[in-house]
DNA sequence: TCAAAAGTGTTGACCCTACACCCATGG
DNA sequence: CCATGGGTGTAGGGTCAACACTTTTGA
């Protein structure tokens, strides 16, 4: 495309991933070192440049891609940050995505960039802004875990009772009851019941379920209102 | 600051603002007739682009101070656009403000840009994404709206009950239990009555109501849920 | 005196919370 | 046989929705 627009600043465009995932009990980041200066070897979102040809969303996919390898992630938007001394390198404005990655997926992520993952409320400091990032995308995921199913995307496919609970035992970071939380989310009917049971947690062992998305959608067409 | 990020695309940054205000029992939206090519003439939000030296927030508050005059006005952001054809003249990202402006303020607002209100639920057809970060507004006052009193910012200082209700009204298109809702918003305790009464609307008058927002505050602290 | 909007209370249904015991199994 | 985590039911309180009549006053 041709340039139009005049005499106008033209910026810099970042997208920095705050990847979280679920380990047993605990909501966990993923963080990586910093490869290059300024703040070299410090603790960091991953993150990069939005090209010419390439939207927000394409780029986060990207980014999340070159650390995990993982592809069709859910992401979502958090918010950007643009304070014009943000980056002290040169003013580069970035949005925040979280990304929500299951656990059986992390095979082999902790040899590159010297990634670590760190518990919720165990968090180093990081560089720039990226604290202030993170604490937004809990916020958001927060927020939105109680509204909309996306619990499920830090879970393997088929997961039991306890593990869902706690998950948002993890997110929230509080104790649920474990006969209303199964009634609870039992009684949406958005869960499929699995003769397998999980045996490594337990001797007698909990049922597996697996969330149905498609039942899910219909019941929410139906005015379905999820909420834990 | 020096550029040293090199080999890297820099990218025009813009904001664009979805103006709400209030009119009696509707909700409106503020658009402005787009002042060059392309799409000279068509239905537009108003936007603008950001500066090297200028936050995304600033950028905002800059392009609504333009069109209307206001300042210190509540404004939050929704959402970025960032496909890359969106603008057809060059690639920009947009990143999509909402801001709340009170009824008494309307004052002189139709002279410039050739601006018009309508309501939101008769919108012209608008140029670019324009329409989408409309929707996207809505979806974001209407879900904050439910949790926060940001109705507030809509109203003139002085408000009735009934005022208030037509408000919420407007922004979830539906019609609220009178009863109920004045029994639901005045146990939160945080509208002060005032002595004098509104005799414009009707011959009996209502009561005049002022937000307390210290009040407010202090309430969510000690764990005031505000839900409508 | 009448029209138009403001204001106010009660009841039943439902939902949410709190709470304790038995079950199945591996070691 | 025992320790560990899984699974289940009920009762009481609170909250929400539905509902209709009286009040005030300007015209």
């Amino acid at each position: 495309m041709p340039k139009k627009y005049n005499h106008i600043d033209r910026i810099l465009v970042a997208v920095d991933c705050i990847i979280f995932g679920f380990d047993r009990t605990k909501l966990k980041l993923l963080l990586t070192k910093r490869p290059f200066d300024p703040e070299k070897g410090k603790w960091s979102l991953i993150g990069g440049f939005v090209g010419c040809n390439e939207s927000l969303d394409d780029a986060a996919e990207r980014v999340l891609f070159t650390l995990t390898g993982l592809k069709n992630i859910y992401m979502e938007e958090v918010t950007t940050f643009s304070e014009v001394k943000r980056d002290p390198v040169e003013r580069t404005i970035s949005t925040a995505y979280y990304a929500l990655i299951k656990a059986d997926n992390n095979v082999k992520l902790l040899s590159d960039y010297g990634a670590q993952w760190f518990a919720i409320n165990d968090i180093p400091s990081l560089i720039f802004d990226h604290s202030k990032m993170v604490e937004a995308a809990l916020e958001k995921i927060r927020s939105i875990a109680r509204h909309r199913p996306i619990g499920f995307e830090l879970l393997p496919k088929k997961f039991t009772i306890p593990q869902l609970r706690n998950l948002y035992e993890g997110i929230y970071e509080t104790e649920l009851d474990k006969r209303n939380f199964s009634r609870k989310i039992l009684a949406m009917n958005i869960l499929e019941k699995l003769e397998e049971k999980d045996k490594l947690n337990s001797k007698k062992g909990a049922y597996f379920y697996q969330f149905n998305k498609n039942r899910y959608e219909e019941l929410v067409r139906n005015g379905l209102n999820f909420v834990i």
